[in-house]
DNA sequence: GTCTATAGCAAGATAGAC
DNA sequence: GTCTATCTTGCTATAGAC
């Protein structure tokens, strides 16, 4: 607050502040073992400090859980609209925002993988407000479907939660020596688009 | 073995066998609770017994997994194999397989909610089977998509992907009050379907 | 801020009586 | 077949020294 001297995005002492680790550390763990099966002991020690430590950063493992989803959402939602910045068709716009959500998801993206598969699991107000940041990250893709032309009869409805559910799909059968995010968001939007536009 | 005058069906004294019930209830925690968070003193007390009692069907609680697995995988082909008995044009075809799997997914399906969901962690040999059945049942989609008439630039693999996605990601989304499983089925055909046929 | 130490509890699995 | 009792292990979280 009395920091006339401090240098930028630094609100404390920059020392001391290994949250950042912290985080990394059980977004890694939460993906790749589970949020159940992640101890605070391993979250700990990947993040260099013993499990009692990292209750000065959070409160509660759920705390930490609550802490990743925020993150993952963040970056997911700031790297969609960067990728919306350039096309102007509507078929174009679709087909960036699918390749960045694919990116996030797939490429290191252990935050955004964790968005995708644990939620706290009783009803709390934190689960609630997660489930909040993802519709509204959502809300997002229900504009770009809206914006295609399609024929009168689709379901606009139906059209985004396809799309939703081959993305994240995409977990369980990538490879990294296969096709790329990209490829994969251009092939996706192929297949919606055939007799459409040339 | 020696059992003449055993009823057909009974390869064992027809009381005793709890099995079922057992294999039920694990069912139903692992998909509401998941793997990791369902205990085995929950599953047994449901299943009308003590937690030691179960050791006497199942030697481990992975080991009921995999079983809620193969029964899971057994169910969801059978019902997909009845249905396509049926309908004969490849675009029915599908629609008619899509509605089984979505109906055995969202009505009652606790076993087939935990096919998509929860694998052992560790890779073992019961980690590969079930991974060699999935890739069996998921065969038969395949042999649907390629009778689809499409364009002949279309991707039938990132087709069946898609389909795969969007159908396992209904859990997420799907209400009991909302669209049934063959709503669901018959809108994801007629998004993809668009200007091919009549 | 990070440590050690530990409280307090719940888990999977086993042994042996019945 | 099912029970009770228990072993062993691991967990989250806290307390207080440094």
């Amino acid at each position: 607050m009395t920091a006339s001297t401090a240098t930028l995005a630094e609100t404390a002492k920059p020392r001391d502040n290994k949250r950042p680790q912290v985080l990394d550390s059980a977004a890694r763990y939460f993906r790749e073992q589970g949020y159940a099966a992640s101890s605070m002991r391993d979250i700990a020690a990947a993040a260099g400090m013993k499990a009692g430590s990292m209750y000065y950063y959070f409160a509660s493992k759920e705390e930490l859980l609550v802490a990743v989803h925020e993150e993952g959402i963040r970056r997911i939602t700031k790297a969609v609209n960067a990728a919306l910045a350039g096309p102007a068709g509507p078929w174009e716009r679709l087909e960036a925002a699918m390749s960045a959500h694919l990116a996030s998801l797939l490429d290191g993206g252990d935050y955004a993988q964790v968005v995708t598969r644990e939620l706290p699991r009783d009803d709390g107000p934190a689960r609630r407000r997660l489930i909040g940041m993802r519709d509204d990250y959502e809300t997002i893709f229900r504009g770009l479907v809206d914006a295609l032309p399609l024929p009168p009869e689709t379901s606009r409805r139906h059209l985004r939660l396809m799309l939703f559910g081959a993305m994240n799909w995409t977990q369980h059968w990538y490879r990294p020596a296969g096709d790329t995010p990209e490829a994969i968001a251009r092939a996706f939007v192929s297949v919606l688009r055939k007799g459409d536009q040339p």
